[in-house]
DNA sequence: CCCTTGACCAAAC
DNA sequence: GGTTTGGCCAAGG
């Protein structure tokens, strides 16, 4: 439940044009639960607040979102982020990695 | 307290 | 290169 707010307050914190994946996120709280991330994100109400848009898989892939993918990208793009197929494009270089 | 459920991950097949 | 498998662990019923 308090993982779940830690997680929403990080989400918010990424900058624009940025995005970053579950994994990271995980790290930056030092917990090992990737899992719980994605169920924290699925489950939040304050949609409006969060952009849940810019988490993504540890390995680029856009991976899921309540309004489907196809939504996801194009709040992506909007971010200024290439997206081809589900991956994300110069991933290594869009992806914010918090302070640990 | 036990059981189920994941917007995951990495390795193996 | 897609699919399965096992592991991972919090949250909710």
């Amino acid at each position: 439940m308090l993982l779940k707010f830690k997680v929403y307050e990080l989400v918010k914190t990424v900058p624009y044009g940025k995005v970053t994946t579950y994994k990271e996120i995980a790290k930056a709280l030092n917990v090992k639960c990737y899992r719980v991330i994605g169920q924290a994100l699925k489950q939040n109400k304050d949609l409006i607040n969060i952009p849940c848009y810019k988490v993504v898989h540890a390995n680029g892939n856009v991976g899921g979102y309540v309004l489907g993918k196809k939504e996801k990208v194009k709040l992506l793009k909007k971010d200024n982020i290439e997206v081809v197929g589900d991956k994300i494009v110069n991933f290594e270089k869009v992806l914010f990695k918090f302070v640990k």
